[in-house]
DNA sequence: CGCGATTTGTGCACGACTTCACAAGCGCCT
DNA sequence: AGGCGCTTGTGAAGTCGTGCACAAATCGCG
């Protein structure tokens, strides 16, 4: 049969956010030695609704058969599919200190779909370094080895200081899609996709919640609200506080 | 005069995450010696919209003033009470592998609010060693720190086989808010507020929309898509992908 | 072959969030 | 004192995401 291959179907992002939970999900499920699973089950493994699961994939295609559930291998190979993850995807990190060090070891890297290229750092005292076989190449030579390996993503480790030079550096090298660690917001041309993970901001959020939490405690039971928040039940299911 | 302690409001979800972002682009302004700030130039150092900003912060209350703008020190310091952040959160960190060893390193840990009271490892080996000025305890001393120190929050860097069993110790110690950098769903009890980071994740969001880009320009231009996407245009802001 | 049990795919209503657009408020200058 | 320019705060409309509830599809079994 010829390899049909689906038009890209334009997902809403909420839904791009969530495939990636599902994928992990499933591999675990395949290794598990399942074929086949219902939505309930998956959505369960995922941490969501099952309703929203079901409306996430019905978005892919109709992979699922009615009574039965849906193929896990069928099911991985459309959602790696969709992803983008067919091609192991080369990505550079730039900044190898102290969490830079940390993502360079990250054996969660590999076996998720992308590969390592190239490490890069500014200071001269740490180029030419071996770290997991890699060796740390100077922020000068980015343009040539992001050619040679057909790096299109970036991953900046710096300083919040250095951040949006690095990032200027990876675009004129081709990049177009950077995931920043460092605490500050990137300015970069139309077509160029940036993410962020900010340890800080995480923790804030949380923090925020600690603090309702203690105040509403604080509080004589106003509304309707009648035991304390939380109280006893220690039923299952993850309570996911944001995004 | 007596410190008057406006009721917490119920911030949209949205709006918590935002105002983080918030506070570090007022702590630079701040250290740049701004004493006002309008809503077009925050958002920008913010990367949101001007809109957006003004009804976030309209939900703290009136903190502005019409033709001039806000206020940088009060702002912050409504910000920092509104997320909590007047006392110094105690954080507890399980798992000082590669991962937890950058992050008990963090120095943005303790600028931002927090305070690493305590690290954890399950590995005799590592028990003991210290770092950063902390030493290293056993998970089994849990309990007792994370009362005497009164933690409330925890940060898990452990293997994914291990979150589970370690997302629940830190529930028994009174942890009521978690930071889960293992690939995996947590399942905790209700009241207990858990926040996940998956670079791998982040990965293959990227990687989706790089694989959109790339089938866009393989596609002839089609529907009123006439040049190349992203086009030639270097303009400012950031082009922010999902949350 | 038909029936009941099961599970998907989705129409629909609702709620959350975003963005626009503008009146109201404030300070400055004349 | 009055007017003018600037900026906030917010109503209202639009967009996006969620979750219920159920019809349609499939399987297994008698
Ligand atoms: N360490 C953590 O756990 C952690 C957590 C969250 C966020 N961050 C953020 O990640 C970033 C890195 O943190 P870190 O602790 O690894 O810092 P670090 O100082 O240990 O490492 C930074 C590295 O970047 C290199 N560098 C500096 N300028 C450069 C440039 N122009 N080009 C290339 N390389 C350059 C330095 O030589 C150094 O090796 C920071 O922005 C930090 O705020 C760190
Ligand atoms: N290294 C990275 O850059 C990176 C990036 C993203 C996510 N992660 C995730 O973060 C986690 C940690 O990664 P790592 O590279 O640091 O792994 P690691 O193996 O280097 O460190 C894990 C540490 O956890 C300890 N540990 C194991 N079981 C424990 C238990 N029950 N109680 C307390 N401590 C226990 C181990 O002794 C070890 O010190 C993993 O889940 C990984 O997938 C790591």
């Amino acid at each position: 049969m010829s390899q049909q291959v689906p038009a890209l179907p334009d997902l809403p992002e909420a839904t791009v956010a969530r495939l990636p939970e599902y994928l992990r999900a499933l591999h675990h499920l395949a290794e598990s030695g399942n074929d086949t699973v219902s939505s309930e089950a998956l959505a369960g493994a995922a941490g969501v609704n099952s309703a929203k699961l079901r409306k996430d994939l019905s978005h892919l295609g109709s992979y699922g058969t009615r009574g039965v559930g849906y193929d896990v291998a069928l099911l991985i190979d459309q959602i790696e599919y969709v992803l983008g993850l067919t091609q192991r995807r080369a990505v550079a990190l730039v900044g190898v200190g102290n969490l830079g060090h940390a993502l360079a070891g990250y054996a969660g890297f590999g076996s998720r779909g992308f590969r390592i290229a190239a490490l890069f750092d500014a200071d001269p005292g740490r180029v030419g370094e071996h770290i997991n076989g890699l060796v740390v190449r100077h922020i000068d030579e980015l343009p040539e080895i992001a050619e040679a390996e057909s790096i299109a993503i970036g991953v900046i480790a710096t300083p919040a200081t250095a951040a949006q030079s690095v990032a200027d550096r990876l675009v004129a090298a081709g990049v177009t899609s950077i995931l920043n660690f460092a605490p500050c917001v990137l300015s970069v041309p139309d077509g160029v996709d940036v993410r962020k993970v900010d340890l800080a901001i995480e923790l804030q959020i949380l923090s925020f919640h600690e603090h309702r939490k203690a105040s509403l405690i604080a509080l004589p039971a106003a509304g309707g609200l009648t035991a304390l928040p939380g109280g006893l039940a220690a039923t299952g299911t993850e309570e996911a506080v944001g995004s």
